[in-house]
DNA sequence: TTGAAAGCGTTACCAA
DNA sequence: TTGGTAACGCTTTCAA
């Protein structure tokens, strides 16, 4: 915008009330678009270093060094800059910083979709932690979009390091972007390459959660949701599989698809109600869960009387609606991913590293009726 | 970082395979760290608008008005331009860039805290229309810290203009900030000076929601939560008081202090199984009316035989907890939110606008029975 | 239509 | 300890 051409000498005087009380400046000839001189400035706005430096009497680069405090500067300087910096709230342009040193301060997480209260948490932690750490955030959803990876190709121009969670962008990207050398942290989605990653284990708490449903009677099951397009999902349908297999049942041919949303659950369910209903289904989130649930009485079945149906994730509904489900550790997620992230922006080499967050079976009703009246109501 | 000082005019000569065919390029000297001269370049990281402009044969100039569109190059030199371009994956730096034209292409959102579903949905449509309008987002939440102007100060520096929610600054700051000249909107949150503003209807939908509840037969209320500190509830608050006045009713003196969340709701219940529980309990957010749901219930109340309670929001748990409440378009509020923000940053003046958003009150049971079996349960 | 060069606001090198 | 100044990577003015 404004490059005022004209600018050289004339402006920088600075009326020099010379004595060394500190007091509030006056007038001040700034070199901003004011065409009419001699406007008072105490905003902070539009004063650069040189400013600073003139009032000082002093070289920019002492102000810079006063500022960044690692370089000695001797007190009395030191003090005069600063009192300056104060009087004419200075604040270093975060853009010349940045050009200068090379680098943002600020990280990036990108997500396929915000809504739904798993990503919000995840986001919660990330934008918490990386505060903590001096940086800024900046987020992008890629909504399955197919500008996806240039979005998110764009987002790495702008970033130290980010985030990538499950289904926003293929591998490919992901290491593309990593082989530029820009730290990557992969979120709920499993390691592409020498990228480091946090999940929360699957496997295992799906086998724990199928051998419930088992444990309840349940023969024959279904799982719906997620698949191919979500790593997450499918190392817990390898869990489900596995707990069937063990227990000699046979485990669903093939995931039924659906979105990970409440809508797609209703949906689900009437196709369920077409193709035969099974005694247990197992869904990739809550939302599906709960709209399988609906689907299911709303057309009479008694859920969890003919079908069990179980969530994933442990969102508030959850507890209302008394969904049996596996808890993750959502906001930790982003936390870790957060420090993670900002270790490698440091400059921390070494092979990639790999976090697995524990998780929890919350066992409510949608399950099964227990004998004992409501186990672990939350 | 990277200064390297000795640059001058040795690197710059590049290989000229003067062929006219577009070719992979195979060496290219470029300006950057590596030692060893004659690295091929392919990832396009690093490479500069010289680096462009030299292997094209013009300037950088003429780079910089290829890539920018708006000034008339010719065909030819476009042509050739572009091929390089893509040939060397040169992207601008946004750094440089933005430091030249003195903007961020970024757009700041400021909010309390991202849990529950309300900021979440909020953020989710600032994300994507800021995104559809080709601006970054950046995000903040201050957790009520005590650093909580500084940092929305300091992130005032990196963008063009920030969306804040309410219960994050005080005016002042805002005020401060609108008045170096940064656009602002303001959400959830009344109108503080000339800045612009984008809320859900309050008033009416509390009066809607009084009077439904004093059809029901409830004649004491208590209201609880938010007050001075969430200016979004204090218009709530004076709408149920409106209702209960005009059906002669007394209002409650003060509403009882509470956070925004669920275990604050079970807290709250028990001070009110103490002081007395009141025909009807309306709650500032969904959150909070559930946790007095579960501490009424889990004191023996019968909710709504005995006490009714309401929230606001209709976050999903709202539906499975049969909770009547007032729904407001969240996801719209932050839409609109950027889109008004980037009219202004696009530079359109006049006074402050504010929009105000429709709501809806959705009645489900938690209000008490209803003689035709169940209302509009969604 | 094009090029040269100033300028955006810093940081950090080199010499004093 | 300090000042001068190149450099970061771009945009835009001014002249040609």
């Amino acid at each position: 915008m404004s490059q005022d051409r004209e600018r050289s000498d004339r402006e920088r005087e600075i009326p020099s009330r010379s004595c060394n009380r500190y007091q509030i400046p006056v007038t001040l000839i700034c070199t901003n678009d004011s065409e009419e001189a001699g406007v008072a400035v105490s905003t902070g706005e539009g004063v650069t270093i040189r400013d600073v430096a003139a009032r000082a009497g002093v070289s920019i680069a002492t102000v810079s060094r006063v500022l960044r405090g690692n370089i000695p500067v001797s007190e009395p300087t030191k003090e005069r800059v600063l009192t300056v910096v104060s009087e004419l709230g200075y604040r270093p342009s975060v853009l010349g910083r940045s050009l200068a040193e090379g680098r943002h301060a600020a990280n990036g997480i990108v997500f396929p979709d915000l809504s739904g209260p798993y990503y919000a948490e995840v986001v919660l932690g990330y934008e918490e932690a990386a505060g903590e750490l001096g940086r800024s955030v900046l987020i992008l959803s890629t909504h399955g979009r197919d500008a996806a990876p240039e979005m998110v190709r764009e987002l790495a121009r702008r970033v130290d390091g980010m985030v990538v969670l499950g289904r926003t962008v293929s591998d490919e990207v992901v290491q593309e972007i990593a082989a530029r050398g820009l730290p990557i942290v992969l979120l709920a989605r499993s390691a592409a390459g020498e990228v480091d990653s946090v999940n929360a284990e699957n496997v295992a708490s799906a086998i724990r959660l199928t051998e419930h449903l088992i444990d309840h009677g349940h023969r024959t099951f279904a799982v719906v949701g997620g698949a191919e397009s979500s790593p997450d999902t499918m190392e817990r349908w390898a869990g489900v599989r596995t707990a069937l297999l063990r227990a000699g049942l046979t485990p669903p041919a093939e995931p039924v698809p659906a979105g990970l949303r409440e809508e797609e659950g209703t949906r689900v369910a009437e196709d369920l109600l077409v193709a035969g209903v099974p005694d247990a289904v197992v869904c990739a989130n809550d939302e599906l869960a709960l709209g399988v649930i609906t689907g299911l009485r709303a057309a009479g079945i008694d859920v969890p009387g003919q079908v069990a149906v179980t969530g994933w994730d442990d969102v508030m509904a959850a507890r209302y609606a008394g969904l049996t489900t596996v808890r993750q550790p959502m906001r930790e997620l982003g936390v870790r991913a957060a420090r993670m992230l900002d270790l490698r922006i440091r400059g921390d080499a070494g092979p990639a590293r790999h976090e697995v967050l524990p998780t929890n079976l919350v066992v409510r009703n949608s399950c099964g009726r227990h004998e004992p009246p409501d186990l672990d109501r939350r």
